[in-house]
DNA sequence: AGCCAGGGTCTGC
DNA sequence: GCAGACCATGGC
């Protein structure tokens, strides 16, 4: 295993480092979290369990404000995932040629390590739904039911407080036919029903069908949680983006050798498509 | 105004 | 297994 090499300075301001093929833009809005929000000058703000921060870049220059050597050691570098090497996982995944393409415009993407409850939640909102929306659901629910941490700074509630609520509690989220969702996945991950702290532990099948005992909670928004929530890698999320992609790109298949990394991939992909919607139909032609 | 949204469930073949 | 209606709400 390679050793990452990171070049750290503590400044007056915060902590700053150096990384290449970062897109800290990319990583942010490619859909994968919603709690950050784009301030001035490309400036971030957000909060993740109970560390509020805030992030901005400025060429290969990553500075995070408001925080110590102490929370970038022990949280953060693990947050932003900046001990993998991605660079040897692109030389792998772009000896297909789609991959490559997409890697040419959204490899600056990683895959957050993100809080295992709060992204199964988040999935479970963003079915049949856009990413503003999404955004203003989880903000209310955090307003309303989380821990505050500062001022106008509110933690992601917790499984076992949100379990306490009614259905008509819930309707402050204005989440529509999500929220009895939102609720049987509180009530079962509180009362251990679906036993989530061994889902790490579980081969990729078993870990889906576990997370899909909860109502709402289909293949799609499983493996988004496995992804994202439990850094599975070999998640694939099979959303209405990348099922066209599939069947433009890999009517032979997706190549095997990128499927163990099928997750970053899918992200450069979705990412890539998103942003180049064309690209789907050029290649028709 | 109307279409659509990082889907899932339920029903009917 | 698979197609199709339906689900709540609001962004654009």
């Amino acid at each position: 295993m390679l050793v990452i090499q990171l070049k750290i300075i503590e400044t007056i301001n915060g902590i700053q480092i150096e990384k290449q093929n970062f897109s800290l833009r990319d990583t942010l809005e490619c859909g994968q979290c919603f709690r950050f929000q784009r301030g001035a000058e490309n400036t971030y703000f957000g909060v993740v369990n109970t560390k509020p921060l805030r992030i901005s870049q400025e060429k290969n220059n990553i500075t995070f404000f408001n925080t110590t050597m102490e929370d970038f050691q022990s949280f953060w570098r693990e947050y932003f995932d900046l001990d993998t090497d991605y660079e040897a996982i692109k030389d792998i995944i772009t000896q297909d040629s789609i991959i490559k393409t997409a890697c040419e415009h959204a490899g600056g993407i990683r895959i957050l390590k993100q809080n295992s409850w709060e992204a199964l939640c988040s999935f479970i909102i963003s079915q049949n739904n856009n990413i503003p929306r999404i955004q203003g659901i989880i903000q209310r629910l955090c307003d309303n039911f989380g821990e505050p941490i500062d001022k106008e700074c509110w933690s992601f509630p917790s499984p076992s407080r949100l379990a306490k609520c009614s259905l008509d509690d819930l309707a402050v989220l204005r989440a529509g036919f999500r929220g009895k969702y939102i609720l049987d996945a509180a009530q079962k991950v509180a009362s251990e029903e679906v036993k989530f702290t061994q889902i790490p532990q579980m081969p990729l099948d078993e870990a889906r069908q576990e997370l899909m005992k909860i109502k709402g909670v289909g293949i799609k928004v499983a493996d988004c949680a496995l992804l994202f929530g439990f850094y599975r890698l070999d998640a694939f999320p099979m959303d209405t983006w990348i099922k066209k992609a599939m069947h433009v790109f890999y009517k032979d298949g997706f190549p095997q050798f990128a499927k163990p990394y099928g997750g970053i991939a899918q992200q450069y992909i979705f990412h890539y498509i998103r942003k180049n919607p064309q690209a789907l139909k050029l290649e028709h032609i």
